[in-house]
RNA sequence: GGUCAAUUAGCUCAGCUGGUUAGAGCGCAUGAUUCACAUUCAUGAGGUCGCAGGUUCGAAUCCUGCAUUGACCACCA
C-alpha cells in the first residue's frame, strides 16, 4: 500500500469537486439513503427548503451565504442523527426573468409585442435551460447538500397544478375577486404591480400652487379662488373633486360651493374629507380618483367620478383638450405648466424633495391608474398570521424582525395578484390572458414543493419545516405570504424558526450591484480560496447583525485555517509513520488515561475541547455562527496546535514507545473529534483529512458527512 | 412622519442576561525557524468602548436625551 504523505498546502479546486461527487452518489443527501445506523426510519425530521433563487442569472453572496448558513444547519442535524432534508428548487421570477429576456431582445431593436407571446415564451425556455443549470451547479460548488432529486421549479406541471389549484381554492372561499382599482402600473413593463413591489425613492420634485377658481355665486362680488399644490399638474384633466380637511377652519366656507378645474374648466365641488392633511401645501387637495391610489378612496367616499387621461403607456388620453392628447405624461406635464403660466393662475413654484415611486424590477416612474385585475382579500387572511407570531408559534432570529412582520401585516391592503406579462401561470378563469404574480407561487413553496396538493409522505414527514433562513427585503414579499398561505391551505405554520441573515455590502459598506458592478461574485472566491474558505469567512462574520462589511480578510483566514487543519494531521500523521506505529485507534477513552492527562497541555486541551463542543452547538442553535467558528477557530489553531501539539513534541521526540504511542493516539482523537465540529462549516477539507487519516490508520469508517457528532 | 439597527484598536468586527488588567483577524514593530504549516511561531505597540446625563458598590454592557450612518414602513397630494 503506497502511502503518500499529504501534501503541504491544502489545494482545494483537486478534492472539492471529487468529495462532493462521493457525497451525492453516495445519496447522502438524501433522507431515504442515510446510513441507518446513523439515522432510523423514526428518526426525527429536519428539513430546511432553500429559498428558490430567481432564473435571472447567477448566484450572488447573499446565496452564497444563505447556502452557507443552510448547509451549515443540514450538516449539523445530518451528523445528529435528524432525518434531513433539504428541497431545493429554482423560481421562475416573472416580470424579472421576462425583462431580462426582454433586455436582450432590445438589442436588436424587437419589443415582445414585435415577436409575440410565442417567441417570447420559447426565448424564455431558453434561458431558464441555460440559468438553472448554472445556478443548481454553483450551489453544487459552494457544497450544497440539497436533495437535488427532490428539485422544484416554480414553473413545472406538478407546481403549477399546485398554483391553479390554490387559486381555485381562494377564489371558491371568496378571497380572490376581480375589480376595477387603482393599481401600481408600469409603463415600461406595461403590467400592474403589488405594492410591495414598488420601490419608493426620494427625489427632487417641484410643487406646483395652482389657482382654482369658485364658481361666482349671486351674491358674491368678485371671484374667489382657492389654491391648491400638486406635484403631477397634468393629472388635473383627470381632477373631479378639490377637497380639505373637514377641521380646516380657513376652508370651511368654501365646502359644498363649485370650483372650475383649470384649463379644460371642468365644474367640481368642494368636498371635505379627513384623509386630507392641512399642513402639507395649502390644504387643499386636487382629487383625481383615476390617477392616485388615496384620491380613488376619497372618490369612492363621496361618489366621484373617475375620469382616465393616462393610459397605460403612460401617454394623455381621453375627453381631454386635442393638444394634450397622446403626449408623453412628462411633455404633458411642461405643457400644462406652460398654459397655467400663460393664465397667470401658477402661483409659485416650489422645489421639495418627496418619495417618487419605481418599479422594483425595471426602475421606470410607476403611474397609478385605473385597471381590472384580481385581488386577494388579505383582511381575513391575516388575522390567523397575526395572532400566530404574537404567541411566538413561529421564531423570528434576531427577534426585532417580529415586530417588523406585525407592523405590515396589521396594516396589509388587498393584494394584486394578477400581472400583463407573458411569463407565469396563467390564472385559471377562461379567456384570461393575465398571469399570476410571481411571489403568489413562491408563496406555496414549503407545502408545494414538498408535493401538495397530493397528500405526498414527505408532506406527511417533512412538513412544517423547521428552519426558514432569508434575506430582510423579502419579509413582506415572501416570508409573510408563506405564512399566511400555509396556515389557510395547510392549517399549519409552514416552518418553526425564520432566521433573517444579514445583507453583505462591499468594502466601502454601499449595497453590493451587478449594475453598478460593485458586486462580488462567490465563484470567484471559490476558485481563489476554496468553497470551505469562502463558507467559513461568510459564517464568521454572520450572527444577529444586520449586515456584513465584506472583507477578503476573513476568507484568507478561512483558508489558512484549512490549512492549519491540513499541517496539524500533516505532523501527526508523519509521526505515525516514522514510528512505525501500527493499529492506532481514534478513541476517546484515551482521554481519561492517566499518563495522557499528566500532561497540563493535554488536560486543558480534553476540558477546552469539551467547552468548544458545547460552544458549537450552542450557538448554531441561537443563529450565532460567527461565535460557533470563532470556538472552533480559538480552540484548534491556538490551544491545539500552538500549545497542545507543541507541548507533547518532547514525548514524540524522546519519549518511549508506549507513550509516544499514546500521545498519537491522543492527538489523532483530538483531531478526529475536532474535524467533526468543524465540519459543517468546512465540509471538504475536513472529509479530504478524515479519509486521509482513515486511509493511514488503515481503518474503514463511513465518510464524515454521515459520522456521528462527538458525545 | 414612524420604526429598527449601528457607533469599541489604523481597518473589519466579537464582547450573551452589568463584575477582576476591554478581545480577535488583518495591518504595524521586533525577533525566531533545517525538526507539520511563511497560508508559520513568539513578543510587543495601539482603545478615556459616538456625546451628555442617570440607575448601581460597580456600566462598553441597563435607562433617558442628543449626534452621525444605514435599513425599513406610510395613500408626504
Amino acid at each position: 500500500m503506497s502511502k503518500k504523505p499529504l501534501a503541504k498546502k491544502y489545494e482545494p479546486k483537486e478534492t472539492e469537486k471529487a468529495i462532493y461527487s462521493a457525497w451525492e452518489e453516495a445519496g447522502y443527501f438524501n433522507p431515504d439513503r442515510l446510513p441507518k445506523d446513523l439515522c432510523s426510519e423514526k428518526a426525527k425530521p429536519f428539513t430546511i427548503v432553500l429559498p428558490p433563487p430567481n432564473i435571472t442569472g447567477s448566484l450572488h453572496m447573499g446565496h452564497a451565504l444563505n447556502a452557507t448558513i443552510q448547509d451549515v444547519l443540514i450538516r449539523y442535524y445530518r451528523m445528529k442523527g435528524y432525518r434531513t432534508l433539504w428541497v431545493p428548487g429554482l423560481d421562475h421570477a416573472g416580470i424579472a426573468t421576462q425583462n431580462m429576456v426582454e433586455k436582450e431582445l432590445a438589442k436588436s431593436g424587437k419589443t415582445r409585442h414585435d415577436v409575440g407571446r410565442a417567441e417570447l415564451l420559447k426565448l424564455l425556455k431558453d434561458w431558464e435551460k441555460k440559468y438553472s443549470l448554472r445556478i443548481i451547479s454553483q450551489f453544487k460548488r459552494i457544497g450544497a447538500s440539497c436533495d437535488w432529486s427532490r428539485t422544484h421549479y416554480t414553473l413545472d406541471e406538478g407546481y403549477s397544478r399546485a398554483v391553479k389549484k390554490a387559486f381555485i381554492l381562494y377564489k371558491r372561499k371568496g378571497y380572490i375577486k376581480r375589480g376595477q382599482r387603482v393599481v401600481n402600473w408600469c409603463p415600461r413593463c406595461k403590467t400592474a404591480l403589488s405594492d410591495i413591489e414598488v420601490e419608493h425613492k426620494e427625489d427632487k420634485g417641484k410643487l406646483y400652487y395652482i389657482k382654482y377658481r369658485l364658481l361666482k355665486r349671486k351674491k358674491d362680488k368678485r371671484f374667489e379662488y382657492l389654491t391648491i399644490a400638486t406635484t403631477r399638474p397634468e393629472t388635473l384633466l383627470g381632477d373631479t373633486a378639490v377637497a380639505v380637511n373637514p377641521e380646516d377652519k380657513r376652508y370651511k366656507r368654501y365646502v359644498g360651493r363649485k370650483i372650475f378645474i383649470p384649463l379644460i374648466k371642468r365644474k367640481v365641488k368642494v368636498i371635505e374629507d379627513s384623509a386630507i392633511d392641512p399642513k402639507f401645501g395649502t390644504g387643499a387637495l386636487k382629487v383625481t380618483p383615476a390617477h392616485d391610489g388615496k384620491d380613488f378612496e376619497i372618490g369612492e367616499r363621496h361618489g366621484l367620478k373617475r375620469i382616465n387621461v393616462i393610459d397605460e403607456e403612460a401617454e394623455m388620453i381621453g375627453s381631454i383638450p386635442l393638444k394634450y392628447r397622446g403626449l408623453d405624461r412628462f411633455k404633458a406635464r411642461e405643457k400644462v405648466v406652460e398654459d397655467l403660466r400663460k393664465e397667470k393662475i401658477l402661483v409659485k413654484v416650489e422645489s421639495i424633495k418627496h418619495k417618487t415611486p419605481y418599479c422594483y424590477r425595471c426602475g421606470e416612474m410607476i403611474e397609478p391608474l385605473i385597471s381590472k385585475q384580481w385581488f386577494l382579500s388579505m383582511k381575513k387572511l391575516a388575522e390567523p398570521a397575526i395572532k400566530l407570531i404574537k404567541d411566538d408559534k413561529i421564531k423570528f432570529v434576531p427577534y426585532r424582525f417580529k415586530k417588523v412582520y406585525l407592523r405590515w401585516m396589521k396594516e396589509i391592503h388587498d393584494w394584486c395578484i394578477s400581472r400583463q406579462i407573458w411569463w407565469g401561470h396563467k390564472i385559471p378563469i377562461k379567456n384570461e390572458e393575465d398571469v399570476l404574480d410571481t411571489w403568489f407561487s413562491s408563496a406555496l413553496w414549503p407545502f408545494a414543493s414538498l408535493g401538495w396538493p397530493q397528500k405526498t409522505k414527505d408532506l406527511q414527514t417533512f412538513y412544517p419545516t423547521s428552519v426558514l433562513s432569508t434575506a430582510k427585503d423579502i419579509i413582506f414579499l415572501w416570508v409573510a405570504r408563506m405564512i399566511f398561505s400555509g396556515l389557510f391551505f395547510m392549517d399549519e405554520i409552514p416552518f418553526h424558526t425564520v432566521y433573517v441573515h444579514p445583507t453583505i455590502l462591499n468594502a466601502e459598506g454601499k449595497r453590493m450591484s451587478k449594475s453598478l458592478g460593485t458586486g462580488i461574485d462567490p465563484l470567484d472566491l471559490v476558485e481563489k480560496y476554496g468553497a470551505d474558505a469562502t463558507r467559513f469567512g461568510l459564517v464568521a462574520k454572520t450572527g444577529h447583525n444586520q449586515e456584513i462589511r465584506y472583507s477578503e480578510s476573513s476568507i484568507v483566514a478561512g483558508r489558512n485555517f484549512s490549512n492549519k487543519m491540513l499541517n496539524a494531521t500533516r505532523f501527526v500523521l508523519m509521526n505515525i509513520e516514522k514510528n512505525k506505529i501500527k493499529s492506532l485507534k481514534i478513541d476517546n477513552k484515551i482521554f481519561l488515561d492517566k499518563k495522557i492527562i499528566k500532561l497540563k497541555a493535554n488536560k486543558k486541551t480534553i476540558d477546552l475541547f469539551a467547552k468548544t463542543k458545547t460552544e458549537i452547538e450552542k450557538r448554531i442553535l441561537d443563529f450565532r455562527f460567527n461565535l460557533a467558528t470563532k470556538a472552533i477557530y480559538e480552540f484548534f489553531w491556538h490551544q491545539f496546535c500552538d500549545k497542545c501539539i507543541e507541548a507533547n513534541k518532547d514525548v514524540l521526540y524522546q519519549g518511549d514507545e508506549l507513550d509516544r504511542k499514546k500521545t498519537l493516539e491522543f492527538l489523532i482523537t483530538i483531531i478526529a473529534n475536532s474535524l467533526k465540529l468543524t465540519h459543517p462549516f468546512m465540509p471538504f477539507v475536513t472529509e479530504h483529512l478524515w479519509t486521509e487519516l482513515n486511509k493511514a490508520l488503515e481503518i474503514k469508517e463511513k465518510p464524515l458527512i454521515v459520522s456521528h457528532w462527538p458525545n
